[in-house]
DNA sequence: ATTCGAATCGAATGAACGTTCGATAGAACG
DNA sequence: CGTTCTATCGAACGTTCATTCGATTCGAAT
């Protein structure tokens, strides 16, 4: 039944749209339907509940953010997968509209069941991102987890100031932004080592 | 008229609380209401409105935030300003319990109005870091506005993995992502520097 | 031609929402 | 003692919310 995946995409599109723009809560299952073209009871013949949309939104999103950075596994070099790795994240941070606000903001909204699943995966590209500063750096120790913790905020944090015409495309800003983190994270790696 | 204030302040902590917590549209008039001990119409007593609470709630943020910053000026050394800077900021984070979500996460939810204020005060706490910078590294020039969205994203996603028994206290972390990021800062802007 | 299931809708349901109203208790003051 | 003012409340207002129900359309299958 393509039709019906298709409609099903088309509203799951049109929920976190709204769901980036306004937040979960102040977005209404009338405003859904609205936006797909559709009535309200309608909604409930692809949707079981406003929860499931939810649920269903952030693990588009995650598919989209994990095939974006994915492609960083192909590299052998760790500098090379690092790089990889910060220019997915962020191209898919400042392209799709501002969608990975649903990430960020409401995937707090999700109830407990709902929820697990998605957090799971959460826990395990943060997991993905210290492997690949452990391997970098294998002196860092301890340090990895909170240089990932570091490098993540300084990404995430990039939609709120970043702006084209100032700052130039997607992957020159990525690139910006691994050697301001690698040679900070490099050189207290070095420190780290020295005096141990 | 004492007694009136400090009641005032007692519903804005109540407030503060829950919109950290749940988020500004998830918590309703009546929440506030129980949280604070009061009905809900005597709390139409000391609020004018929902959003004047959400108004007044990210005031006092800023006002505390701002506060505990406010102690970098005393240093006239560029370094000892930015790490007081990095210090202040971080502590208000991590502790107070979460209530820099509300800043984070719910100032948009402020109707047009009501968020010039803060709005204005954001923008020149974000430019107080962009001047520390580039006092601190002259040959920066432009990456000063970065290296500032880079640093605040850092600090600001700080409270998603920092746990005290594993990172050992604020300061302890503070300093660490005070380091982590004026390394990779400085030798950036020396290249930026020899390029030119 | 009749049946059937997929897709859609208008209308309703009960609950929760932000806000307002009129009343009341008690302290302060003349 | 009577009046005024501060602080508080229960009850209601009209609206919106997520969700459900029963009915309808329509192309495909029998």
């Amino acid at each position: 039944m393509q039709a019906y995946d298709q409609r099903h995409e088309d509203i799951l599109d049109s929920a976190e749209s709204l769901f980036a723009q306004q937040g979960f809560h102040a977005t209404s299952m009338r405003d859904i339907a609205r936006a797909a073209c559709i009535s309200v009871a309608g909604l409930y013949y692809y949707l079981p509940s406003k929860q499931h949309a939810l649920s269903f939104v952030c693990e588009r999103i995650f598919d989209r953010l994990e095939a974006g950075t994915a492609e960083s596994a192909r590299y052998s070099d760790p500098y090379e997968r690092l790089s990889a790795f910060v220019r997915g994240h962020l191209r898919y941070l400042l392209t799709n509209n501002r969608s990975y606000r649903v990430l960020l903001h409401d995937m707090q909204a999700l109830d407990r069941e709902s929820s697990s699943g998605v957090r799971v995966r959460r826990r395990r590209y943060f997991q993905s991102l210290v492997d690949l500063l452990a391997e970098l750096e294998p002196h860092a120790e301890g340090n990895a987890r909170v240089a990932a913790g570091a490098l993540f905020g300084m990404l995430n944090w990039a939609p709120t100031w970043y702006r084209e015409e100032a700052d130039g495309d997607v992957e020159a800003t990525a690139e910006r932004l691994t050697e301001l983190f690698l040679r900070g994270f490099r050189s207290s790696a070095l420190v780290a080592e020295a005096s141990s």
